[in-house]
DNA sequence: TAGTGGTCTAGACCACGTA
DNA sequence: ACGTGGTCTAGACCACTAG
């Protein structure tokens, strides 16, 4: 993510002696490092190369900075975990899975309040409704429950969602968008569970996200695995309070 | 996380307008973008200011840079979800809520095989076991269990866990770590149940976490919580290929 | 007022990829 | 051989903070 100075560079070997300060305990969580120009003179390296060097360790979550005032060691007040999602067809591809979709549902249709609201819309305005059963060799891997605004893709009700996913079709017209999303246990209904193949007992893993680009809400989806196949992985980092995730 | 530059800036200029190209579609996922030598050309800024720039928007996922060959519009191929972990306490108290720990177990013994190799220790040698279950409000929302290398916390048998989680005392003594998470929705076990009070046919969400120092291993646990209260909320951004997490 | 970090300049040398 | 991005220098001005 975060751009790495090269080894045996200088803003590495900098950064380096920060860091080990900080995890050997010598400085504190809190407590003010020295400052640039301290640096400079302790190192003898120009100014922007301190500077880049600070900066790095403040993105990745060492260090506050304090205009004016000073560097600090960030307080550690929370992890953040990372998850990275492919789009469907490629987590199969990369498991070398054989990827099939059955279509449930396509429908241009009219919205209801909670939705209109959702997407920032009238009431009763067109609204596209898909619901698709993702297989992996045949078995139910995901059922996708999925809204979109119809003007980020006019064509939808026509699309082959065989070869490319919905999800993939917007990346393409609306590649850089922003999200939320939320996980959960559930259960799932009699018919998700009879679609999923899920044994009586085995619950599932919901994952509702909505998605938005600038020109307002693109998509809302509810994605539901069963069992083992619901299976989230991801990085952790240790964070400072200042650059906690907004 | 990353540092914006500042609005009005040379940097938000250069930024912006590589931007704007990028979600009106002007320039394509793949595409190669000017060079720092163009933009310097077209902006009358120094090289230097425009490569901030740059390496801003590649650290935002919008660009990949190719020494030698060029820089490119990143291809959208996969989303990474962010999501807060914070200690247990201080989420009841954000919420507002009163907290309670109920140790269940607290062992300094021997490691298992499995133990040992994931703590890289041998077959036999001290480990500290704790079970503890987190009240708010006088019910029960998360059940954790577990396992720290006792050279990192050497007071593990003596500490008080009602005022601080073990997680928080960690975060003390080694604060700057890295991990690794999984996510799944399960039953538990029918003493997992009865701890959570969770109703029959009510799934909870694991989330197994192990994280690591420069040193080793410090800690394996796993947190269980059941129904609504088992609930990540994350953020989700757009990432290109080449900056996926690693 | 002195020190801090934020930003920017106008040069420079380097490793690497492509032609 | 040339252009690319990666790194570094030695200055500079600024807004902000603290004593």
């Amino acid at each position: 993510m975060m751009e790495q100075p090269v080894p045996g560079g200088l803003r590495a070997r900098i950064a380096d002696h920060v860091v080990g300060r900080i995890v050997s305990g010598e400085w504190q969580p809190g407590d003010r490092i020295p400052s640039e120009n301290d640096l400079v003179a302790t190192f003898g390296v120009s100014r922007m190369t301190v500077h880049h060097a600070l900066r790095d360790l403040t993105a990745r979550g060492f260090l506050v900075r304090r205009s004016g005032s000073g560097t600090f060691v960030a307080e550690p007040g929370a992890y953040v975990a990372e998850y990275r999602h492919l789009d469907v067809i490629e987590e199969i591809a990369e498991r070398g899975g054989r990827y099939r979709a059955e279509v449930l549902r396509r429908d241009l249709r009219p919205a209801m309040a909670s939705e209109a609201e959702a997407f920032g819309i009238a009431i009763g305005e067109a609204i596209f409704h898909a619901v698709v059963l993702h297989y992996e060799d045949d078995l139910p891997l995901e059922l996708e429950d999925r809204l979109i605004a119809p003007r980020f893709l006019p064509d939808a009700m026509a699309v082959d969602l065989s070869a490319r996913t919905l999800f993939s079709r917007l990346m393409l017209v609306r590649p850089y968008r922003e999200g939320s999303e939320v996980v959960r246990a559930v259960t799932g209904s009699e018919e998700e569970r009879r679609l999923l193949d899920a044994a009586p007992g085995l619950p599932c893993l919901e994952v509702s996200r909505r998605t938005w680009s600038p020109e307002g809400v693109v998509t809302v989806a509810r994605m539901l695995r069963a069992g083992e196949r619901a299976r989230l992985e991801g990085r952790v980092r240790s964070i400072g309070e200042a650059v906690a995730v907004r």
